[in-house]
DNA sequence: TCTTTTTTGCAGGATTTCCTGCAAAAAAGA
DNA sequence: TCTTTTTTGCAGGAAATCCTGCAAAAAAGA
């Protein structure tokens, strides 16, 4: 390890050189991309005292002493990551675990939330004529649940099948969005027809797990969310979370207006007895209320 | 951010250059440090065409480029270890609020979960002859997901709908299990499947929020899992890891057959072309291999 | 099948980065 | 204070890395 052998050698380094190793340990994140003179320049030594610094150590030349400090960064991601992925040591069952992995999934989510992106498409569903959902085997869930909330909100919202997918994008209006979801390994429908929505020039928009995944090339907007796969399940409550946000974000555009649409739903349901009785009155109104941030 | 950037210019790249930025993607931790030749040398591509990928998405040569994926990974570095301090700060914006309230309900979730009764109902499903799962609008989402990979483990598995869920009922064996899923506000349509289930006979769990949840009362296996309606979603990402966790522990019962029923889908899904091509080999079924704790 | 266009790798020149001899500056010792 | 030793930066050559014209190979089109 570098900082051993910094710390054995330290005493033996001139002033500068010494100066310059500290710097490498301390800011190694820095450093391991910097060339020699650059490094010189930050710690105010010239690039000689760096490169001597790195004989002095024991180094072959300055680019061994630089892929030491590299290896110092990868190892810290890398145990990084896998406290991220194995922090359930203390899990007691599999299902802990499965749970914690979840839990982290979200952490992350919180903290690389790409919040303009998911605002710029719920103003996109908000603006569209229709909105075409697409997903299929296991993406269909997240489909079926972000078609579900957003026809609570829009019409003209539809789920694509199968069957006549390829009929409702080729009829469909030129102001009209389509949400593809999928995520590894990518099912070959829900590629082709966001494919063949760019092709007509729709607007799409995508729910993925990478930037590179096939998806992306079609799509204008591109959501992504961690993929865990958990044993041979995708875990889906981090799109699910995602999802919540993007439905949202698309009910935020629509002001006072949710709470109308939403007490007109209600009483529809009470009418038709979808839910059943002793309604607390004005449930899903009411929740609206804290619903500007 | 380079993910975008990449993104958008995909498609106008040439087939090694878009070799390459997969893998400047995937891979960002190794490439950050690897010279123009070196990558190419990894990815099998000339070192010209790597620099031609720099000048394509728009850098100033290599060296820029090199520098933007070492941002990507300082990025990637600061954010998890954002993470690791991250104890529950105050969320900033309506979005980053939403996943906290998710992030809460697992841990809640993760304190509070029923070990016992989650592989009781493991085990019943593994013994049913057949399998019905039932769930009604936003609780359709979770009854599909819960259906699609039972399906990958089990004959008879169906998703009961409007239309034929009396009959498929009336007519089950008697070694039928029935899955009930629904959170307040309960769909009528779901609690009454379920009350005529019991009427009928048939072994019934439900997936509910409560035990004194109109479910409960014609189940006899009951799983809840906090619900947090989020403004006016039903937050799902709980059931949804809960739900994992029933589909592994009925996994689990199967053994070691589960490797094989995997490999024998993942034959099939090749040769109907379910997925995008270059399947990573035995992706499915290896995944299993650290699944028995 | 043949032509045109695109993509690719190679060669070698341009640029950057690295290394080392040397002398000046600084420090240590007498 | 003067000498000796150590440290430092500079200069310029060595090595690496990067960039671009060109021709071959591959792909697309006719």
């Amino acid at each position: 390890m570098l900082g051993k052998l910094i710390a054995e050698k330290m005493e033996d380094l001139t002033p500068g050189q010494q100066k310059t190793a500290r710097f490498l340990l301390e800011n190694s994140k820095e450093a391991a991309f910097l060339t020699a003179s650059q490094l010189g320049e930050k710690v105010g030594v010239s690039e000689s005292t760096v490169i001597r610094l790195a004989s002095a150590l024991g180094f072959d030349g300055y680019p061994a002493l630089r892929m030491a400090v590299q290896d110092l960064l990868m190892e810290r991601l890398t145990t990084l990551e896998r406290i991220r992925e194995y922090s359930g040591k203390e899990a007691k069952s599999l299902f802990h675990k499965a749970i914690k992995s979840d839990i982290d999934s979200l952490s992350w989510v919180q903290s690389t939330l790409d919040v303009k992106t998911i605002e710029r498409l719920g103003e996109e569903i908000a603006k569209a004529k229709s909105i075409l959902v697409v997903g299929h085997r296991s993406s269909r869930a997240l489909a079926y649940y972000l078609y579900h909330y957003l026809s609570w909100l829009f019409a003209n919202v539809e789920l694509l099948d199968i069957e006549t997918g390829i009929e409702k994008i080729t009829r469909a209006d030129e102001k009209t969005l389509v949400i593809g979801i999928s995520f590894p390994r990518y099912t070959t429908w829900t590629v082709n027809m966001l494919k063949y929505a760019k092709k007509r020039k729709l607007k799409v928009a995508a729910i993925t797990n990478d930037y590179s995944s096939p998806l992306a090339r079609s799509s204008e907007l591109v959501i992504t969310a961690p993929w865990n796969p958990l044993s041979f399940i995708d875990s889906f409550t981090a799109p699910i979370s995602i999802i919540n946000c993007i439905i949202l974000a698309a009910a935020r555009t629509l002001g006072d207006g949710v709470r109308d649409k939403l007490a007109k739903l209600e009483e529809i349901w009470k009418e038709t007895g979808v839910y059943q009785g002793k309604e607390q009155p004005g449930d899903a109104a009411k929740a609206t209320i804290d619903f500007k941030e």
